[in-house]
Formats: structure tokens, sequence, C-alpha cells
DNA sequence: CGACATATTGATCGACTTCAAGTGTAGTGG
DNA sequence: CCACTACACTTGAAGTCGATCAATATGTCG
């Protein structure tokens, strides 16, 4: 087994990482020899099924990734979207058995990091075990604030938030264009991450493109007045903790 | 400052850990040894708000404790609901700021553990840090599951589901009577942890018992017939990961 | 072009919210 | 012991919102 061969890998976690607190050199250099192979994943593919226990944990590379339930009916709730330098099942190294799927909403690269690897850096590295494990914390901070949404705020508020939440952390892994950013998914995934049907998701982005406040065409979304928009959906970035801290 | 002056606390973690995987006598006596004070909470109380960085986490003791955030018309939305044993906000150990506030949802009795003391153990004992880690996994995976039922569930399954959740819960932690438990709160913040209006709660409480599933009186839920209980609300355990494992 | 997915819109229905009122039930203070 | 109050629960009625059904665009890809 090779380190990282593709080193764009080690440099997503170490930007991820030391987002949140400075690393030592030695630290980067615990990243930069992980093992890891790089895989791509097809749009609609599924990166782990629940039920199963996989040995490895994803970082994803490119592209947008989710994490979603089936119900009974049929239906789905997609309860993550995860994007560019996002360690999407860094929980599954703990939980063991997954209780939900990942899978890949657009074309994904990702890395795939061995939770024995993990586990070392458990036994040796402190520091950088509690930024991993802040990086799950902020994923259950995410979960909290999109329940606020399903449940007291407006539908407009709901989608508004996503899609300030989106450009939030993209804007951060450097992949947003001004007020642009790309996002390739349709209406229906989108409307499986609110919680809503297809028909009301489909007016609440006409009545977003009508308020001048978002468009999203041609798997792009233009933010057309962000005041506004943050306004409209109480959208308040803490939750995402981007601070850098001592941790 | 004393270590835990209640050695109830200290057997609380301990029981809560060992759950997921066992502890070595060292890592028992390391919990043992934690400094925390005891605190009791009124009813409603407030234990941290939105925007504080408290220096100690809560481990409950005693009662129901929630998690919630306001929106701006006051309406609330409730993410959490925990029990005996529940590390309540482990996660402002590394969050630091708190986005969202927790509060005694009954009367509380909880240990204070210093941040300091957290750290510690996060520095030197990996596989208890790996077990708070893993506690915290497990609250986003109850966020996943209540996301599900707020996008895609009926509001019976959403309801009976929570029923389940506690009754599971409880049921590890000892605090049920059979198919009984006290759960001394009002169907409005049932109301606040659902996303509903009080009245639809209020009529859905009303098809529970309509179909001899679930009562709610007096602050004591009863479940009348767990295995179609389970069928209604598609509950799968799965997600609260209670088996032990190596971790 | 044909086949297919996606977006859009209208119409209808049912679910959930809101408003409103009535019914316990427990607690308080005379 | 009995008003009186406060709070929670319960139910009805009306209205709004969102789901569902259905049909028509609009692409997009082979």
């Amino acid at each position: 087994m090779a380190t990282f061969e593709n080193p764009q890998a080690a440099a997503a976690l170490v930007a991820r990482l030391s987002r949140y607190d400075d690393l030592s050199s030695q630290e980067i250099e615990v990243i930069e020899n992980l093992t890891a192979v790089t895989r791509q994943f097809a749009k609609g593919e599924d990166i782990v099924v629940e039920g199963m226990s996989p040995l490895f944990s994803t970082l994803l590379l490119d592209g947008f990734a989710i994490r979603y339930n089936l119900v009974e009916d049929g239906r789905r709730q997609i309860t993550a979207i995860h994007v560019n330098g996002d360690f999407v099942d860094l929980h599954c190294f703990l939980l063991k058995p997954m209780d939900h799927s990942v899978a890949a909403l657009t074309p994904c690269r990702a890395a795939l990091v061995p939770h024995v690897e993990l586990r070392a850096i458990s036994e040796r590295h402190p520091h950088l075990t509690r930024l991993l494990w802040l990086s799950t914390l902020i994923d259950a901070a995410m979960h909290r604030e999109w329940m606020v949404g399903m449940g007291r705020r407006s539908i407009l508020a709901q989608l508004g938030h996503l899609i300030c939440e989106l450009y939030t952390r993209l804007k951060v892994v450097g992949r947003v264009n001004g007020l642009r950013f790309d996002f390739p998914v349709t209406q229906s995934e989108v409307s499986d991450a609110l919680g809503l049907s297809l028909v009301q998701t489909n007016r609440t982005f006409r009545a977003l493109r009508e308020q001048h406040l978002v468009t999203m065409q041609g798997g792009v979304v233009t933010i057309l007045d962000w005041d506004r928009l943050v306004e409209a959906s109480e959208f308040n970035p803490l939750y995402l903790h981007l601070d850098k801290e001592p941790r």
C-alpha cells in the first residue's frame, strides 16, 4: 500500500483540519503519510449502504455526496449534503454498522481512508483526534439546523437557509465564483433534503426567483442578494463553527 | 476540588461507556477520579444558552433535558431529548460557542464535568476518548432519525417512533417499569420536538390511544402493544448502536 | 427525431394550523 | 371546604398550506 496516491487528498484533509485549529508540522506529516486510495463514484452510485460495516471512511475530494435513509414506502430523506473536503462517513469509524446510506449526488472523487489508520491516529495524536471528532460534531450541528428548518421555519426560509449553508461551506473551500456555485442536482433531490414534495420545492424556487433572492438553473446556483437572502432565511453561520480556536 | 461528589455520577458514566465497549479497571479509575460538582436544575431552567462557551459539560443523572433552538417568531424546535446517563452537551467541549441552548425539561440533577478534565482524558486515554466521541456520534444518529420522521414519515409514525426511542433508551438505563415509563412533559413540549402544532400532537396522541398502541397520562407513557407500535412506527433500533463492539 | 429526464404550472384534495371554546385537574387562599 | 385561578388537555370549525394528480413545456442525449 502506498501513501495517499493523490497528494491532493492529504492537502484537502490538512486544509480541512487546519481550518479549526493550527496543525503542527508533525501532524501534517502524519496526514501526508496516511494510506488511502482514491476512487471515482458515478452520479447516484452508493458509496456505503445501510447495514454495512465498512473498513474505511470516505474523504470527499470532488463533487457532492449525500447521506440518506429510505422509509418503507420507498421515499427518501436526505440527512446531509457533503462538499469537497468533508469526511463524509468518518462517524462509521466508531459507529460500525451504518444506520444510513451514503451516495454520490453528483460524480464524486473520494479518498478511502482505512479505519486502522484512523485508529492509529486516535492512539497517538490526541490533537488530531480532537479535530476529527470536531468535524463530526459540526456535522451534528448541521443536522440540528436542518431540523429547525424542517420543523419551525417557513419553506422559503428552509430552502434559503440550505443555499446559504452550501454557499458558506463552499466558499471556505474555494468552490464559489462570486455569488455563484455549481450545484448540479435536480429539484427532486433537493425535495428529499427538505422533506417536501417536488412540486412544492419547485414553487419555492420560483418564490426565491420572484423575490430576486436566488436562481438555480443549469446546475448553477446564483445568489442575487446575499443580505436579503440571509435575512429571509434567518441564516446565522455560528453553527458551522468556522472560527479557528484552540481545540 | 473533590472528585465526583456523588459516586452515582461516576457510576452513571462508567455504565454509559461500558455499554459500548468494555472498560479496563484503569479507565474506570480515571472516571472515578474525575472532578465534578452535582447540581439541581428546576423544570424549565436553562442549563446552557446559545452563544455561551461553557467550561464544563453536563452529565445528566436524573430527569429529562432538551436541546433546542428558537426561531425569530419565538417558536421553538427541540432537537434532542436527553435521559439519565446522557452527556447532554459533551459536544461543546470542542465546539466552544454553543449554537443552541440546553434546558431542563423536567427537574434534573446533573454532574458538571470540567472541560480541562475531558481534555486530559483525550490526551492520555485514547480508548475512553473514542467512547466519548462515539456517544456524540450516537446523538447525531438520533438527529438523523428525527429528520427522517419529520420529513418522510407520517405524524403517527413520527410520534410512535419517538416513544419507541425513548422507551428503548430508558430501558437500557433501567428507567422503565414493564411497558411504562415516566415522562412528565406537556403535549406542547412534545409538539416542539416533533415540529407540529399542539392541536395536531393532541390528535396524534388520540390516534395512538384509539389504536390501542400508546397512552400518555399523568406524566406516564404506557405502551399497550409494543410489536404493533414498532410496526406502525417503522422503528429499527440499529441507529441507537446498542451492541457492544471493540471501539 | 424519438426517448427520456427534468422543470413548470394548474387543479383538486386532504392534512395541518390557527382560532376558539369547553373540560378537567391541581393548587391557592379565604 | 369551597371559590378561584392557572394550566393542560380536548374538541370543533374554518382556513391555509402542501401533497397529489395531471398535463404541458423544456431540455438533453443517443
